[in-house]
DNA sequence: TTTTTTTGTTTCATTATTTGAACCATTGGT
DNA sequence: ACCAATGGTTCAAATAATGAAACAAAAAAA
């Protein structure tokens, strides 16, 4: 593993743990040595890519990365194309619809539409979807390529919930539902009581990027919704993926 | 340098430019040998910091900055902060208000609220703006300490507009006033035709952190306004500051 | 207070990684 | 068909990264 590698894991860890991080404790999830850790801690500091607090001498995430992510955002801003339809899924549907885009062997949802009912499910922020657990997921493994899935299931994949399914066999079989059917669906595997259907975005040349997900208590789930949420979350990444520049797929193209 | 810091350095690059960039202008940009840069690439796409456009083999910003900027966003909500205080300015001056963060050498609009005259100062968003060259700059040097400031000033600094100062005794003297104002004065340093005042937005251990700012046409420049203008400024910055946890300062001090 | 433990920081000989000149492959232009 | 430019690859030499150990300082425990 290179340096540079190492020091973006470094990143990682900070940006999933809860709060600011001391030197040991970073190097101890790392698995680094302490003086490996503060040398690459130093270097990621001077670009302003970590910050250290200088009484508690704790490290945390810097100001360059809100800086670089803007300007990436501004170069390919996903989040404001698929804007107006999560808005238009959410005002159809009245349930919790969400856009997510895929970066580091996780998604990362980049933006969210709550939903009108009191009994509803929300997202919180800053947090990874794993691929294996999620409609979202499952449905972007259904647009990538073997090799890419082949990589996702033969490692260990962490347990949510009593119905998150981690047999590669069985992931490999909802991967093949889902493209016949045209979206996924997850029933609780990530969080208990959540119901999701999913489709993914996809770009150029096919490769996904993303997804649009809709989400919803399990006790307002039916055969019949279930059909009509995941056809429309179909129509709208069909719709974002368009204009992507993805040669388009004829299944529930919507009339335009 | 370090490797990491090498690899930091492409990333800056990358957002310096306008738009994606082939390996060998990369390579010529950051002075690194093509292989160099190449495998650095390689390393920090792995990490989804970079993304390679399969096509055109050009490299650009990948999405893992957007991912970490958003949990830096929550862990250190600072756009949200000045919100207020910005929506609260320019509704009582009727112009251009943004604030910004400092970060990489530089100073970063994270938040701007338009003027309502027809005849308005805007801010392309994406951008770094100089400290040497803005009334953010010397407003954010003037919270700065000297040897902070020694840095900036010892190299040479980019000309902007006709008016652009750039001896490091003038701009010395400009910090010095700007102390004893409580807020800086740009005149059309960075943008022709464009005149500022900002404050510093100060952090615990009154170490500054970003700016707010108002700008306007020349054409709508008075000395009164200027002065109304910089001490709202002002006391907006401080208020942001005492929510951070810094000394409460008495200058400009809003009536509670 | 004194002792102990924990944490951040520094050092330096060893080791492994980075480096870059040269080379190859492919593409686009003339 | 040729040339120029670009992306990508190789490998011995040069360099930078590594980590065990020691130190300093602060916190926690006695």
């Amino acid at each position: 593993m290179g340096t540079v590698s190492k020091a973006l894991q470094l990143l990682d860890i900070l940006s999933e743990s809860t709060a600011s991080m001391g030197l040991t404790a970073l190097a101890k999830a790392a698995h680094f040595d302490k003086a490996t850790t503060r040398r690459l801690l130093l270097e990621l500091a001077g670009g302003g890519f970590v910050t250290q607090d200088e009484i508690t001498r704790d490290y945390d995430l810097g100001p360059a990365l809100q800086q670089l992510g803007r300007v990436r955002a501004l170069r390919f801003p996903l989040a404001q194309l698929v804007l107006p339809q999560v808005k238009s899924l959410a005002r159809k549907t009245q349930e919790m619809v969400h856009a997510t885009e895929y970066g580091n062997k996780a998604l990362f949802s980049i933006y969210m539409e709550e939903s009108t009912h009191a009994n509803r499910v929300t997202l919180n922020g800053g947090i990874r979807l794993p691929l294996h657990a999620t409609a979202s997921g499952i449905a972007f493994l259904a647009a990538s390529s073997e090799k890419f899935i082949d990589n996702i299931l033969n490692v260990s994949l962490p347990i949510f919930t009593s119905k998150t399914v981690t047999d590669a066999a069985a992931l490999r079989r909802l991967i093949v539902e889902t493209r016949a059917r045209g979206y996924s669906i997850s029933n609780q595997s990530y969080d208990e009581g959540v119901h999701s259907v999913a489709a993914a975005i996809v770009g150029a040349g096919r490769k996904p990027v993303g997804t649009i997900a809709i989400a919803r208590p399990s006790i307002r789930v039916t055969a019949e919704n279930t059909r009509e949420y995941g056809q429309l979350v179909a129509a709208a990444a069909a719709d974002v993926s368009a204009v992507l520049g993805a040669p388009v797929s004829h299944k529930f193209k919507q009339a335009s």
